[in-house]
DNA sequence: CCAGAAAAAGAGCGAGCGTTCGCTTTTAAT
DNA sequence: ATTAAAAGCGAACGCTCGCTCTTTTTCTGG
């Protein structure tokens, strides 16, 4: 499985998945893997040439951090924190990414494929309601699989030029568009229902939540299993599609 | 209550509201006003002694940090760019606020009072239909005049010293247990229900999505008024207590 | 209108930032 | 074992930061 030829860079898709060990298990950015994808995507930031070597440094920068920046932010982490932490020193960092900058940069380029391969495989299948699933558990899955990536994304989205800012913010209307698309496809046609884009935005808003308050969850007396059960039966609610007839 | 014996600054309440403009007309923290509280509660970190000019200065910096911070985060902000926009000199700025770290430190304490007094108001009341009302567009409507600053709070917590972000993390945690509190004695209870919690939760990042992103309301083609009532509405759903009893 | 007090000004300070570059060590193909 | 290329190193650089302090200007009450 590790054994890369050459370059056989390849995205296992998320394939089908129905709960969280199971999206863990076809989940294909982490380890080495996502090293070697980000290697493989700004080979023009990293002036180190040999796969090996580029991976092993990235992973300790991002690792790095991820550990730093969640207290102080990033702008107030400093590469000689960042040097003590990784081990590797000023040159060796700049010859991994080139810049600061480009840490949050990279950040925002991952967190970008991961949430359009969502999008794309949910848009893949026809039927709205397992779509909608898809969406909903891909987002909330990924997100706590790869939860120092989000959670940096949104809370350093300032700290990148203002092109990535753009990006980044797009990166959420999509996933908010895909939403709404496949929700307006179930919801039940009534005044007293709920407007779809704004289902789609509260659904939008408690994954987000999920992600962004590790403090609230780390210690998870609920599972994100649950918690995206929870979801799912109260978009249902909303738009006035539930399974047991209320009123 | 608070214990103003000496001190003329009262604090009116946010008394009874069922609209925004109704809720705003009685919103004691604005203008002048809330630099005068600034000042008054703020006085060991403030060098000027004269009110007149302390409030016009901190009215000034404030209005600055939030033009020049959600670009950039605060922490890249400079008090060079804070000068030439506030139009005072450095001097000038550190009579009024003393440190860089006392700007992000004020914001936490006025938004620490302006919630503080929500949750106090509500608690007044008994009927928790009311209550929870009250909670919530107390909320929303609070940190929709407030927005820079509750924005700024959240963004930038991290920028605050260790005891002051547990603080800021704090008064997220009492916003959440007030609405647990109101909406466990609203909750039918049966299974299907969702639990008062994950019901708390869920309105609480819906109250904060509508701050957080400015870029999204702003136009407003949604007013904060209708958002409360599909949030109040939402909830309903949510703990099955549908009856449409809602107006 | 004046004199003492308060406020505003802004050049200057040391610290620490992101970044660079000349050098040494490691790697790996011969 | 040799050697050229790649990776790693860290002192040094220029710059900007938050902050201070002396000087100048403005305010204010008699």
């Amino acid at each position: 499985m590790k054994t890369n030829t050459s370059q056989s860079r390849q995205q296992p898709s998320l394939a089908v998945f129905s709960s969280y060990a199971d999206f863990k298990r076809g989940f294909a950015y982490k380890g080495e893997h996502l090293y070697a994808l980000v290697f493989n995507r700004n080979r023009d930031k990293i002036q180190i040439s040999k796969e090996k070597f580029a991976v092993r440094n990235l992973q300790r920068i991002f690792e790095a951090t991820f550990q730093l920046t969640p207290k102080i932010g990033f702008q107030a982490m400093s590469l000689r924190d960042l040097s003590t932490e990784t081990g590797l020193s000023m040159g060796g960092l700049y010859s991994s990414i080139s810049s600061k900058e480009n840490i949050a940069i990279i950040v925002k380029d991952v967190v970008s494929v991961v949430c359009e391969e969502i999008v794309e495989e949910s848009s893949k299948q026809q039927d709205p309601v397992i779509a909608l699933e898809m969406l909903v558990r891909g987002y909330l899955y990924a997100s706590t699989l790869m939860q120092h990536w989000f959670y940096f994304l949104y809370f350093e989205t300032r700290s990148l030029p203002p092109d990535d800012q753009e990006a980044s913010k797009n990166i959420e209307l999509v996933q908010v568009a895909a939403l709404e698309k496949r929700i307006s496809q179930l919801r039940r046609k009534s005044d007293s229902c709920h407007k779809s884009s704004f289902v789609a935005t509260m659904t939008l808003a408690l994954i987000q939540e999920r992600y962004l308050k590790p403090w609230k969850y780390h210690q998870a007396e609920q599972t994100v299993d649950d918690y995206a059960d929870k979801c799912l039966q109260l978009i249902d609610r909303a738009i006035c599609r539930d399974g047991n007839g209320m009123n």
